[in-house]
DNA sequence: TAAATAGTGTCTTTAAGACATTATCGC
DNA sequence: GCGATAATGTCTTAAAGACACTATTTA
């Protein structure tokens, strides 16, 4: 297989091509999976590898990433985060191809197993991975761990309306550790993130959990206080 | 000027270049400052841009980044940090031009004013700014203050030894807010990041201040503890 | 000894961690 | 009533914020 290149008009040698490559995460079975397509043809044929490809001039890298998962997964209308821009020049056997990856966490029921040939793997027991995808999968799960608790990323996963056990084993699920049910609680109350609705679940053995909803759905940062130390106040003299 | 474009071995239209733009930021007089270049040439002449440009086939981004860096300021061998990647195709009027910006906090010493053209600017207080610098260097300054008080990002500006109101006065320059100072002291000296020398200062009015230094000086974070309710311990048991 | 600067001590409030206790369901 | 599950309360420790006070220098 020939080496892909490129020349601008300017007679200097170009990227052979942009790729956007989405991070697919979703806690399935208590545990946090990627969304990996098999690749059908060489290079790398055979191998796993996240369901991107190269980006067209006409849209932006984000764009891209939507466009590929859907076209490979079926998957769409995810909420893409920009993750990291993987530049080396021999990173990808085909040439100078650059790739921009993007994050998401999204719920494993909304990829229609059996329509495509995209598959779930747990992070942390990972196929054969092709080019340096098992990197990016990697940085992406250290994002998302790191983002749960400052951010209404979990969102997404939960029903409109959820109990606090309920969203206790998905955060469980995402960290991969296991939470106090009372301090897992009062934190996410505290946290500002979600506010109770008045009612409650019915039809189900023990006490009726509490039912919760997120007060912004949207991409949101948790306002907890800040952990620096505190700013003067305003009016107050710093003494030095 | 025409526009720049550029085709592959393959027929397919591809970037025609890659750009590597580095946000070079250091305190001076007490606000933080960026690094920027006037640009000689059409497009946008006249206005100032960060200190970047193309990328070869044959270097890393942030090599480029380096380079570049090094060739329109004289500054070298500073770290850098991946920001964001800009990859608009409408970004750049020459043509499709992927940006990679990088971050560093420098020492403003380090440049040698009057052997280049490069000048500082206070971030809040930027001149006319070539294409989409004015968020890039945006986006840098957040993520630097986020960093401040979760890495030894501070360290290289600080000299070998240093005194607690003399970080005290680098982390508000950076961060743009004024401290506490007994508090900053003993957020400081809990951080872990830094250790006291026996020494102190002489030769100067005032008490004469201690000197410490940094356990590391090479990038690290700071292992506060996380602020994430705490997971349970081996042994116990989590009630459900 | 006064002015300037740095460092110490400590009181209060808030958050975090651990865990015992109470509440409310289906059966 | 019993098992199952959810929610509350609270005791303890640690961190953060505010600020009074003490210490050590130069001029």
């Amino acid at each position: 297989m020939p080496r892909l290149t490129a020349v601008n008009s300017a007679g200097y040698n170009a990227p052979a091509a942009l790729t956007a490559d989405p991070v697919i995460l979703a806690p399935l079975s208590g545990r946090l999976h990627v969304l990996l397509v098999r690749r059908e043809e060489p290079p790398q044929q055979g191998r796993w590898a996240l369901p991107g490809g190269f980006m067209n001039d006409d849209e932006l890298p984000e764009q891209t990433a939507q466009r590929k998962l859907t076209e490979k997964t079926g998957v769409g209308g995810v909420y893409l985060e920009q993750l990291h821009t993987y530049g080396d020049p021999n990173r990808d056997p085909r040439g100078w191809i650059v790739s921009i990856s993007y994050l998401a966490l999204i719920d494993a029921a909304v990829l229609h197993e059996g329509a495509t040939t995209a598959r779930w793997f747990p992070v942390d027991d990972l196929p054969e991975v092709a080019f340096d995808h098992g990197a990016v999968i990697a940085d992406g799960t250290e994002r998302l761990r790191g983002k749960l608790w400052y951010s209404n990323i979990a969102v997404g996963l939960l029903p409109e309306r959820f109990t606090m056990p309920q969203a206790r084993r998905l955060y469980e699920a995402i960290s991969g550790v296991t939470y106090e049910a009372s301090n897992f609680r009062r934190e996410l109350e505290q946290s500002g993130l979600v506010r109770g609705t008045g009612e409650v679940v019915k039809g189900v053995p023990g006490r009726p959990a509490m039912l919760y909803e997120f007060v912004e759905r949207r991409p949101a940062w948790s306002p907890r206080r800040s952990r620096t130390p505190a700013a003067i106040r305003a009016g107050a003299v710093a003494r030095s």
